[in-house]
DNA sequence: ATTTTAGATTCCGTTTTGTGGAATTGAATC
DNA sequence: GATTCAATTCCACAAAACGGAATCTAAAAT
């Protein structure tokens, strides 16, 4: 895991702050002691935080207890939106959810990782309850693998050296090499294929979204259980399906 | 517009920090010089910050301009996600917005202002193309209305001191006593209206969450064209529907 | 191809600002 | 009313942010 030693000239307060929000994300809000604790900061350190937060308006006190505030409900919404490539996105999402009666969504690559940016579901499709902007490793989800597939090859390295493999059922993939394998085939079929590999039950068929220069915007995915996702439906129907969808969309996209 | 003079104990480098990321919010992405023109900054203070913020993953720089990233994303969508408040109100929301065919919303005031927590739209539902997150004076929207007038005597006072009452539209309501008297009426009756104030050609019926102890969780609005929300709909329809749900609601919420 | 220029980025001595231990306040619990 | 535990405020000191100036970069102009 080697992290970058650009540590110079940043911002340390900055830092410290981030990692109260991002614990106070995680630990689902605090009180002074929790925070200080978890982070071996002393409290009155820790406090002069939590109150400059607090008057910004980006956590709330809740008797005693502090949390995330409506604020980066703000930020996050604008961000979502701000992103020419959600609205672009979103009609090509839609109909794919709508014509394979599955749910259907669309990820971009941040920092090694995959962000859930829209979803879309259709009646009977999985509600596998993916927040937007949820992370996840991309070697776990077709539209991951999709995604890594098409980066370039000494960002991948970089990737996997960060991130490493970690499993969430035991059909992930463990082994690099077989993914390295497995990537290849991806971008010769131009698609993606995940079995339960990340969620038991669960499969999906992803593929990338690439401009005409190249570029990876993101990929979409379709998800389903396992029951209906399987055989010729997932290997032969969806994939034409899919890929004709982005293309459409990629030809929409450039010259707009 | 009285100020907290608050300002002592708080941490300078993190309001810069805030600061610096509204403004790359309302200007949709900056370069350095940008920035700094508009925080009469030097530029490399300005760019310090970015930097830190680039390098935890907050902003993305895309040739040469900043943009604010999609971690922010992943934090609103916890956020969004983490109130439960927002889990419980789902149902009752979207079962209004399907019982009047109108689009219905839940909102709550932060800071003095009305924020979009969630929203549900009917097929005919009017799409006011509101983001989630987003802020609005309270004074402007039936909802916003009937947290006013439930909130102490003394919040209002300095909700309205510190905010005003900018106009969206002629019918805005610009009279502070016009207003006090209005939300008198509203305690009373239990419900508030608004007519053409936050948008011309839109209506609503709006009415206070309010749990047993007294506290006021935000409100649901029922929202549409003015052609089908007036007469009778309006005033005898729709209140007596919107205010048994809000009370399921609260039953329901209270003993959980 | 060469020069010019505007902006991004880094450097570094100065001084402001954040730090954290100790003191204080507040609010539960016995 | 006393006790205890956590939140909050204080303050002298050390560290870290500051910003002016130097440097680097890349694009525009000649």
């Amino acid at each position: 895991m080697p992290v970058n030693d650009d540590t110079a000239g940043v911002i340390k307060s900055a830092d410290r702050l981030f990692q109260i929000v991002e614990t106070l994300k995680d630990l689902d809000g605090a009180t002074v002691t929790e925070l200080s604790d978890h982070l071996d900061l002393p409290p009155s350190t820790t406090h002069r935080y939590l109150k400059t937060l607090h008057q910004q308006g980006y956590v709330d006190k809740r008797n005693g207890e502090y949390h995330l505030g409506l604020k980066f409900l703000d930020i996050g919404g604008y961000v979502r939106h701000s992103k020419p490539v959600r609205r672009e996105i979103k009609p090509t999402v839609r109909e794919l959810a709508q014509e394979t009666n599955e749910a259907a969504s669309f990820i971009m690559e941040h920092r090694g990782l995959g962000v859930f940016v829209y979803r879309e579901t259709s009646e009977s499709g999985v509600n596998t309850e993916v927040r937007l902007g949820k992370r996840s490793s991309l070697h776990l989800s077709s539209g991951g693998k999709a995604i890594l597939a098409n980066l370039p090859e000494e960002r991948i390295e970089d990737i996997l050296d960060h991130h490493g493999l970690p499993q969430k059922t035991t059909q992930s993939i463990q082994d690099r090499e077989e993914l390295l394998t497995e990537l290849e085939e991806i971008r010769e079929r131009g698609y993606a294929i995940a079995r339960s590999e990340h969620t038991d039950g669960v499969n999906s068929v992803g593929a990338p979204v690439r401009l005409s220069d190249g570029t990876v915007l993101g990929a979409i995915t379709i998800v389903g259980p396992a029951f209906r996702m399987q055989g010729e439906r997932l290997t032969e129907e969806l994939p034409p399906l899919l890929l004709g969808k982005i293309n459409e969309f990629v030809l929409n996209f450039s010259h707009s």
